[in-house]
DNA sequence: GGCATACTTAACCTTAACGTCAAGGTCAAG
DNA sequence: CTTGACCTTGACGTTAAGGTTAAGTATGCC
């Protein structure tokens, strides 16, 4: 066998940080609530690991989208943590499912909004035409 | 000519509140951010047209992706208010454009999302399979 | 070992977005 | 004109999500 581990990349808190576009002290406020779990060294320092900057990534997604850090635990309650019993993994699927739908809900309302956006867009020309010629206000 | 202003309905603070799913609290909120100005009554009273109804739910939507307030007060200020001179248009549609395009990310996003957690479920599936045969966890 | 960086916890501070409560005004029904 | 339901402003309270600062520890490098 050759050398072990080969996928195990390791990042301090900063590197993360820095790579994410947020501040140490959030990642270790994640920590707080439960998000995220990294290993420590011997001396107490954080590490990160791939799967815990995938998590990382994953809160931030759910944040973009204005889902609070609880909603966020919940969510994500179901990738690794609870994989003890049967009936835990089907709760998560059942959350899982609602939430899924709840994106695809999101996704039309989001096009819906764009087109909105749309259609003010085109009025806003159509005034720029408007003023352009002389139609008074 | 026959009687006037044949749309316009008109609604209380508390209806739209119930209606919406929010408190009246939030609503007057939203006015003391400038983000809505209702018509009043003689007695002082807040006074709802369909306009402000639709710009309410407006509102509500751009929370729920993450918008905050002050971010919604920009994105909807290219809806009436400004609609003065030309400059001010322009800068609207830039800044609406700006906006679409963003609108447009956040979906991309959002599919992405859902296939990661299409992905998890599928693991927590197969999860469940293996359970149900023997192998250890 | 010594130094510069980066990391640790703990404590306190800040801001947005409301919740809550008080003291009083309005409005439609009777 | 009274009553009850609803509305007004104002002020203060609360909570989530961090920012900030302090005092001390780890680590990498010379």
């Amino acid at each position: 066998m050759p050398a072990a581990t080969p996928s195990t990349k390791c990042f301090t808190i900063s590197q993360l940080a820095r790579e994410l576009n947020i501040s140490t002290r959030s990642i270790r406020y994640y920590e707080e609530k439960g998000l995220i779990s990294p290993q420590r060294t011997r001396g107490n320092q954080r590490v990160y690991n791939r799967r815990d900057r995938a998590r990382l990534k994953l809160i931030l997604r759910g944040k973009r989208f204005g889902y609070n850090l609880n909603e966020i635990a919940e969510m994500i309650g179901l990738t690794d943590v609870n994989m003890g019993e049967t009936e835990q993994i089907k709760k998560s699927l059942e959350y899982g499912e609602k939430k899924l739908s709840e994106i695809r809900d999101r996704i039309t309302e989001l096009e819906k909004l764009a087109q909105e956006m749309n259609t003010i867009k085109g009025k806003l020309q159509q005034r720029l035409k408007d003023i352009a010629n002389g139609s008074v206000p």
